[in-house]
DNA sequence: CGCAGCGCCTGAAGGC
DNA sequence: TGCCTTCAGGCGCTGC
C-alpha cells in the first residue's frame, strides 16, 4: 500500500527516466478511475514531481498526468507493450519506452488536467503540506487538530493536517509519540511530539527503500525493506519492544490500529 | 461545510 | 479438497 515513502521512492526513480520524453501512444482501462491515461497522448512529460501520495507530471502543453497508486497500483518502464490482466493503463514513449501502470483492485486513479486544477480530485485539491515542509509544524497540527472532534488518527489519514499518511506509517508515527490514535485532542507538547514522529516514521520508510506486506515494488520492480523495521503497525498480540506490554489491535473508524496500551495511554 | 457511512475491488487466508 | 466467508484499505460519493 503506497504511502508517502513508497510513492517517492517511485517518484525519484522515474523522473529522470520520463523527463523530456514525448507520449507516442497510450491506453486507459474503460472505467472513469483510468481512461483519462489517453489524453496524455501527444504531449511530452516534463517532469515527475509529488504531492502527498499523488503523483504529478508536468505536461508541455500546461496540463498534468495525475496518478495515484492506491492499494496495489504499481508504475513501471519497460521495453515491451504490456500483457497483463491487471495493466490499468500504458504510454509509449518516443525512446521505445512504455510507462506501465498496473493496478490488481483498480483502488489507483489516473487524470488529466489543467495544472494546478483539482476539482476533480478533492482530497489533492485540499491536501495539507507535506512532512518534510516547514508548513507542517507543531503550530499547524495542533491548529488542524483543534478544529475537529475526530480521533487524532482519522485526522492524519484525511491527509488535511499532512499530506502522504497512510495507515502503516500513521500506527508507525503514534507508537513513537506515545500518544494513542484514539485520543481526539492533543496538547501543545503532543503536537510537537507528532510531528518529530511522523518525519521519523516516514524517514525511515524511505531510508529503507519502502514497506512492502504484500504487492509495493518500486519502479525496477524491488521490493522495500522497511516491513522489517516497523515498531507497531502490523505487530498486535507482539510484545512492545519499549516496554513488553503486548501491542493491541483494534478498529478505529474502519481502519485497522495497532498500539500499545501502556505506552500510549488514552488522554483525558 | 464537516463528516459518518458506504461502495469500490480482488487475492489471500481462514473456517468447515 | 473445495466451497464459502471475511479481510485489507485510500478515496470518492451521498446525504444528513
Amino acid at each position: 500500500m503506497p504511502e508517502l515513502p513508497e510513492v517517492e521512492t517511485i517518484r525519484r526513480q522515474l523522473a529522470p527516466r520520463l523527463a523530456g520524453r514525448q507520449i507516442i501512444g497510450a491506453w486507459g482501462f474503460p472505467s472513469p478511475k483510468f481512461s483519462d491515461a489517453v489524453e496524455a497522448n501527444g504531449a511530452t512529460i516534463e517532469d515527475v514531481t509529488r504531492r502527498g501520495k499523488y503523483l504529478i507530471s508536468p505536461l508541455d502543453d500546461g496540463r498534468e498526468l495525475i496518478v495515484h497508486l492506491g492499494m496495489t497500483g504499481s508504475l513501471r518502464v519497460t521495453d515491451e507493450s504490456p500483457d497483463d490482466l491487471y495493466v490499468r493503463a500504458w504510454w509509449k514513449l518516443d525512446d521505445g519506452g512504455c510507462l506501465v501502470f498496473r493496478d490488481v483492485r483498480r483502488f489507483g486513479r489516473i487524470a488529466v488536467v489543467d495544472a494546478g486544477s483539482y476539482a476533480a480530485l478533492p482530497t489533492l485539491d485540499k491536501l495539507g503540506p507535506d512532512p518534510f515542509d516547514a508548513g507542517f509544524n507543531a503550530g499547524t497540527l495542533w491548529q488542524a487538530c483543534r478544529r475537529s472532534d475526530r480521533h487524532l488518527k482519522t485526522q492524519l489519514l484525511s491527509q488535511r493536517p499532512v499530506a502522504g499518511v497512510g495507515n502503516i506509517y500513521a500506527d508507525e508515527a503514534f507508537w513513537l509519540a506515545r500518544i494513542n490514535p484514539a485520543d481526539r485532542t492533543l496538547t501543545r507538547r503532543g503536537a510537537a511530539l507528532l510531528v518529530e514522529s511522523v518525519r521519523e516514521a516516514l524517514q525511515a520508510g524511505l531510508d529503507h527503500g519502502g514497506t512492502t506486506l504484500r504487492d509495493y515494488v518500486n519502479a525496477n520492480g524491488d521490493s522495500g525493506d522497511n516491513q522489517h523495521h516497523l515498531h507497531c503497525y502490523g505487530r498486535a498480540d507482539e510484545p512492545c519492544e519499549r516496554c513488553g506490554t503486548t501491542l493491541r489491535r483494534t478498529q478505529l473508524d474502519a481502519r485497522t490500529t495497532t498500539w500499545c496500551p501502556s505506552c500510549q495511554p488514552r488522554r483525558r
